[in-house]
DNA sequence: CCCTATCTGTAATCGTGACTACAGAAGTAC
DNA sequence: GTACTTCTGTAGTCACGATTACAGATAGGG
């Protein structure tokens, strides 16, 4: 049951994944339409039929981003064993996510947006970062009531030094910190929180 | 001995300091010539006979705001004592330094550009990031040297780690992360760094 | 007081970038 | 095939922002 009308001629889909592709690497303002038309191969009507205007397709990329990172957050959460050694695991893997070659450096939601412009895109990354941050700080809880951390180390405290290194990881990767010294970063925070026993 | 011709209605140096503020609120791209005037009291053709233009002046704004860091970054790091109570003042220091009221929030080396843009300006900023990070190693390997550091510590990985942590900081700050917040976080990352003795 | 040099305010200019009008193309329903 | 609906390509429109032309203002040197 195909729609009414002329078909659109490019996958939505695909589209969708190449404008994620070029607002991650050059940022929300300094992507031009002409830019996105060029790389998605499309024309601007089509562009803006498909997804709206530059802020909506923005936003939408911006939903897709944050789901895929959501998902590598619970799988690897989920893996039974300690509660450390998955920390320990997003850690790396998130210091691996950003130094793999052929994806942008760092990660987007820190780093498309100027300070000031579109407030609705800067509430809404700020609200994704926030997001991210309440999870970590519901992790350590758990961990702290499930007797998981040593006495003397607040949870609340952790998620913040967690959160810290995830944006400064970001940060050293967009400035071409290489796999191997980001690994290593991850590894001493992680000293922060001694197994116990 | 006044120069020939009318003199210059404004303090140069006053102007500077106000396109500082506005740059570090607004970041590169956002702040327009019409911004910059309204805030200077002084019209384009001012601005521009006494900055050049609107890359030149942010050139400028930078090294007058790298040059303060550094002078709090010197200041800190000379006090006698422990390397260690230093480098703790260093990160305590930034975590006030990112919550004074009145200040804009975060580091402006961190957050006023965007991913692409302005190629000069993009390398600028690394630069003078990449000379930061590089006096936090020299002082790690300086201390690893006078046997300030455990020996299971690695001076650069130590670096990286406190590097990490500034440039999170900076980016929780921008994010609303209150005093206590931050410091709280110093005091956290230091841990990695036991007193030795 | 007159000349020269430099600054200042107003009002262009000029390019760029988001967005859209319009004419044609390509499907479905009958 | 005809009517209807929705897409696509070209070529605008329109606003905004950096930069500058130009006329007037203000200083020093004679």
């Amino acid at each position: 049951m195909a729609p009414l009308g002329r078909p659109r001629g490019f996958d939505r889909t695909v589209a969708l994944d190449l404008a994620l592709q070029a607002f991650w690497e050059q940022g929300f303002e300094s992507t031009s339409i002409a830019e996105l038309t060029r790389r998605l191969g499309i024309g601007p009507p089509s562009l803006y039929a498909a997804f709206g205007d530059k802020r909506a397709l923005f936003l939408e990329v911006l939903d897709l981003y944050y789901d895929r990172f959501v998902q590598f957050l619970d799988q690897t959460l989920a893996v039974p064993g300690a509660r450390r050694d998955a920390i320990a695991a997003v850690l790396l893997g998130i210091a691996r996510f950003y130094s793999t070659p052929g994806v942008p450096r760092g990660c987007m939601v820190n780093t498309v947006a100027a300070p000031t412009g579109e407030p609705a895109l800067l509430a809404r990354l700020a609200e994704l970062r926030s997001s991210v941050q309440e999870r970590l700080r519901r992790e350590m809880r758990a961990a702290a009531d499930a007797g998981e951390l040593p006495r003397d180390v607040e949870p609340d405290a952790l998620a913040a030094v967690l959160w810290t290194t995830v944006l400064g990881m970001s940060m050293r990767s967009r400035d071409g910190a290489d796999r191997a010294e980001l690994e290593s970063t991850a590894r001493s925070i992680m000293t922060i929180w001694p197994p116990i026993r």
